[in-house]
DNA sequence: AGCTTTTGATAAAGCGGTTAAGTTCGGGCC
DNA sequence: GGCCCGAACTTAACCGCTTTATCAAAAGCT
């Protein structure tokens, strides 16, 4: 038989189309026995909602957006997207809402893409990635009056939900470390400016300089690929003066970092020490391996999912999260400089 | 105002919901100058379609399912699936098709989900990847009648549609190659036997024994991990008589066999060589950098996608199509080998 | 002119659920 | 016994859009 309907299941159990929803749904208006019988018949009758039914009712998509305004390739190369993406999912699932995913070219596209997923009713709520700082995606989406849980922060001037966790406590244990192994000379290749938790990572560097007494602290912004990375890398080892520990923001930019040093004949430990400001296998991988900044990103995303998930379920809310600080794991990448 | 409906439009435009409903979706029933009027108005109150109602009416949903039995973690660790879900994407895209996402443990609640999602109308059809060798999905997908399109092949034995690269093909240059730089002694780290396209690559290589006269030439299945990865190359080249070259079935694995080969002293490539059946970022940004079996993935998952796009218009049809065969990519990895 | 088609539009019936608003009925209470 | 009430169901409207049946008017044909 095609598809039962609660149409079949009412008649074949002697009740009305409502008894049977009533049932179905475990709310009142119908009496235990009744209930279990209407379970039995939709239950033997194999039936399952129709999504798209319930929600012209109920006005529920029961699916939230994750819209990615990256060059396609980008996720690929970065584990992190695979692990947020594997997280929300995770959190999602408990509840049965599904996860629409959505890779576009830039951000046009991504705000078009908010609006007419919202308007298409398509998704319940969208998770936001990498805030920026002055984020003009904030404004657009409390317009939009659609549950928002913005993984990043902490925002202020804003109503949205976010998730976060500690960078600049993070980076402060970094620095710490470093200028305790006897580190003066300092580089940090930093992400993209604009993104809200590279500016607190460099700001932090900042003033770690004055706090450590440090020679040179510099952050150098990037758009995070491999090849920055590797460029960045290869002009401050140039210099006369090199520096004698390098943090990355990535791993990515890490271990291409790391290639560029060998390349140079330049040793890692015992020349220069790298840090990387992002866990992964990668960090792992090489050789030396990466001592790491690192994270739970997984269950950040998971915890973050379900924070939408109520929100969704209550729009008044406002949900403020803070994740675990990434925690420093100490590998073979770093040592105290020569001559310490 | 709150989402228009082609209620409101009709009302606006001084013509029936009927109306409306032919002039938006182009079809026959409006004179071209009402259909212009109406798409004024509904452009002007910025209307847009109802996912759920459409669906409803018409029993498509918009959307297509991809379910991965795998362990959560392996999808932030695998450059693979972030290119296959971007690839998928850029294709469902062009048609407004969403992907959907779901990650789950174990083959029971993969089965469970095609079923349900089915049953819920939640997907108008699924990708599926990794095809096994007797592949039980293929039974229970071909009785749920809902369009599916493989990522491997190619499938005899099913109705099921699929898109396929020549894994034998490119399994066969990478032997050829490393037989004509004169290896005697390889090994091929594999993934998981009961995949078909590991089963084929192994194929390859015991036939490959005989044509090139090789004096040893083994397979060594593996679940893809990096850590048996590194126990499996630990292994052989602990042996009396080392292989001179290892062929690796994942990008991953071979990046954690080369660190087992610095880690043992053996140099790579002078006293091994190293090829790994999967490009990505890891291969290239190694010390020295992996020579690669190296593929359009993101290209092959969009062209499975506008695969399955059709398949979902016409669901009599099986689409068979082969993408573009792996190619070598020689890198720093391989030699010949010492002696030779 | 008289009749059949074609064209352009309408009204209304779903699609598969949810839900507000009745309806029945047995029991408690005065 | 009459009245009121809550529990257990039923009815029917509704969600927003598609689609079929229907119909009037214009156009085509002999």
């Amino acid at each position: 038989m095609a598809r039962p309907t609660i149409a079949d299941i009412a008649e074949r159990a002697g009740v009305s189309k409502g008894a049977v929803s009533f049932a179905l749904n475990g709310r009142p208006g119908v009496s235990e026995e009744t209930r279990r019988r209407i379970l039995a018949v939709a239950d033997e009758m194999n039936w399952r909602p129709h999504r798209a039914a319930r929600s012209l009712g109920n006005s529920r998509a029961g699916a939230v957006g994750l819209i990615l305004p990256r060059p396609a390739r980008t996720l690929g190369l970065e584990p992190f997207f695979g692990q947020i993406v594997s997280g929300l999912q995770a959190g999602l699932a408990e509840d049965g809402t599904a996860l629409q995913l959505l890779v576009v070219e830039d951000p046009e596209a991504e705000m078009a893409a908010y609006r007419s997923w919202t308007a298409e009713q398509r998704v319940d709520g969208f998770v936001l990635l990498d805030p920026l700082i002055d984020d003009p995606r904030f404004a657009a989406l409390e317009a939009l009056e659609v549950p928002v849980m913005v993984l990043g922060g902490p925002l202020e001037d804003t109503s949205l939900s976010f998730s976060w966790a500690d960078d600049s406590e993070a980076m402060h244990e970094a620095v710490d470390y470093l200028a305790a192994l006897g580190h003066r000379h300092v580089v940090h290749v930093a992400g993209m400016p604009q993104f809200l938790h590279t500016k607190r990572r460099m700001d932090v560097l900042t003033e770690a300089k004055e706090r450590h007494e440090l020679a040179e602290v510099v952050s150098i912004p990037t758009d995070y690929s491999d090849s920055e990375g590797a460029v960045i890398t290869r002009r401050v080892l140039s210099r006369r003066e090199r520096p004698t520990a390098i943090v990355y923001d990535s791993d990515v930019m890490a271990v291409a970092g790391l290639g560029v040093a060998l390349e140079m004949g330049v040793r890692v430990p015992q020349d220069l020490s790298i840090l990387s400001f992002d866990d992964s296998l990668l960090a792992r991988l090489t050789h030396p391996s990466l001592t790491a900044l690192t994270r739970d990103t997984q269950g950040w995303a998971t915890e973050a999912a379900r924070g939408l998930l109520r929100l969704i379920a209550d729009p008044s809310l406002t949900v403020r999260h803070q994740s675990s600080t990434p925690v420093l794991v100490p590998r073979e990448s770093t040592a105290p400089p020569a001559g310490h």
